[in-house]
DNA sequence: GCAAAAAAGTACAACGACTCTACTTAGCGA
DNA sequence: TCGCTAAGTAGAGTCGTTGTACTTTTTTGC
């Protein structure tokens, strides 16, 4: 902490040239006009042309820094990805995978939520079916990258089935916890069928 | 077997008036012109105008039968929810329900690419990104109402998190199967996860 | 420093999926 | 037979997205 270098692999790295500071200001008026928009008057009422608008670039622009109106709103995925991937790679000797993977989606996901704007955010995204399935495929297309992390470790093949398989069980959480009342709770049931098997839960007592 | 009634719940009924007749007349036509176009050019190189002159019909019907154009290439994915909610409300009495569901899937999912044209189906959506995304979500669609199903089955709530989890993970399965070379041993692999939990694949012998 | 390469941005036209509106046609039920 | 309903059509229009040709800004090699 404190460092000025020090960026975990991956991450996001802070433009050097002028040149490269203008464009991540450019990228960024962008997407923070997008969201606003957004938020304001709903995704499906909010045009390219509006947020090119109030970005004063043109709508060409836009699609240079973004590969369509849905990738708008999630900028910032790709640290996502990698902190998930430094959690197995990077996690403590002797700990499991599947440990390291509880705790790291314990530690960082439900927390995530905790920011102001994130309640509005999160209304956003879960309110519009074409952000909801974009969230979704953004989640399941870590799988490789994941399953290839988990290989490694094991000293597998990158496509070995357990790996990939896991790796999806664990990208499907986001999906599975969303709008439950006790994430971490979710979170933690679920590595439990991950972990011992799947069985019937008991029925509730008879009334 | 033979009977001219007895459909399954939920499956296609055929068409009794006149009207309905020439409406299925004309979805079918439809989504036969589309799929040969697709075959023949691939998914891109075709146009919703080139399927409804090949089929005869003005774009705006096109949209009245099909949500959109990749709904196209799978009318009848109906049949195949209710055959899998049929899989596990109609199983044999004191099977579980992982075992029935493991039984559905090994019976009718990798013989479906059995038919003759299959292997040009499988290869288009394959080879078609926008096309695979579409098929995926397709799947997770179900998992509302699996989950449903197997809640019922069980006689807990419907929203059940261990269902709701169940219902997904076996819905990843055609996704994570796609491409192996031998998807029924690929089924029964992750039908062992989830049965008896995740456990490192051992490292094959070194060199 | 300066010219030239490289990259970011712009204006504008165009395409394709999809929607909307107003209209015609065909089947159906009384 | 008379209307009602639903299927289909024509055609214009919206919107996301791409391609082309051009301008501006920053970097780089001499």
């Amino acid at each position: 902490m404190g460092s000025t270098i020090g960026y975990a692999l991956g991450m996001t790295v802070p433009p050097v040239s002028r040149r490269d500071r203008k464009k991540a200001a450019t990228r960024q008026a962008i997407a923070d006009a997008a969201l606003q928009l957004f938020l304001e008057r709903g995704y499906d009422q909010v045009g390219i042309r509006d947020i090119a608008d109030a970005a004063d670039v043109s709508t060409a622009t836009v699609f240079k820094h973004f590969s369509g109106k849905e990738a708008l709103v999630f900028d910032q995925d790709q640290d996502r990805e990698s902190e998930l991937i430094a959690a197995v790679r990077q996690r403590p000797s002797g700990q499991s995978i599947l440990d390291a993977l509880r705790q790291h989606v314990l530690d960082t996901w439900p927390s995530i939520e905790a920011h102001p704007q994130a309640a509005e955010f999160t209304n956003l995204v879960d309110s519009t079916p074409v952000l909801r399935a974009y969230a979704e495929r953004m989640w399941t297309r870590y799988t490789d990258s994941l399953s290839a992390a988990i290989a490694d470790e094991i000293g597998v093949d990158h496509d070995d089935l357990a790996c990939v398989a896991l790796a999806r069980f664990v990208l499907d959480i986001p999906a599975l916890a969303r709008g439950r009342q006790d994430r971490r709770a979710a979170v933690e049931a679920i590595f439990d069928i991950l972990t011992h098997g799947w069985e019937p839960p008991s029925k509730p007592p008879a009334p």
